[in-house]
DNA sequence: GCCAACGTTGGC
DNA sequence: GCCAACGTTGGC
């Protein structure tokens, strides 16, 4: 089993966004770039716990806990012309880009924000969010790092 | 809204 | 294969 942390812009798709979701489940499409979509299609596994991290937002940071719902299956939407994440060099008969399935455990009782991540640089190191110009939107926690970071949360 | 950092594209 | 131009991410 693996630890993973993965971005969303709560404007878009929030964690209370989430757990309103029938079942409190829904598909992650719009994962656009190659680093996110190999971790997805080939580590990412049923079961395995996920942080909701939101960014783009006035306290970016980790606001909740999901997990992995289902395996690695096509991105439908890029071949949608009408969505806004459509790739037309995505060939249905072989499709560049996946999603899985997330599920909404639960919302932390704070947020965990960057800059709090960032305090504990030292017991964090070789975490990819709060490596200098990290962009990426899906990456995996260490289950050291993953264990940290929720005691944190009673801190 | 600004802009640094990074990924992608495409000319050569 | 290099690299300049461009687009995007995402913190601030």
């Amino acid at each position: 089993m693996r630890c993973w942390l993965m971005k969303s812009e709560p404007d878009v798709f929030s964690i209370d966004d989430l757990r309103q979701c029938p079942g409190r489940k829904d598909h992650w499409d719009g994962v656009r770039n190659y680093q996110a979509r190999n971790f997805m299609r080939d580590d990412m596994r049923p079961g395995d716990p996920v942080f909701f991290y939101h960014s783009n937002t006035e306290v970016p940071g980790i606001v909740g806990v999901a997990e992995v719902a289902s395996k690695p299956y096509p991105d439908h939407t890029a071949f949608d012309p009408h969505s806004r994440y459509y790739d037309p060099k995505s060939d249905p008969n072989n499709p560049r880009w996946v999603m899985v399935d997330i599920r909404y455990r639960r919302k932390l009782k704070r947020v965990i924000s960057l800059a709090e991540l960032k305090a504990h640089a030292e017991e964090l190191e070789g975490f990819a969010l709060i490596r200098r110009g990290n962009r990426l939107s899906v990456m995996p926690v260490s289950e050291q790092h993953w264990n940290y970071i929720l005691g944190l949360e009673k801190a």
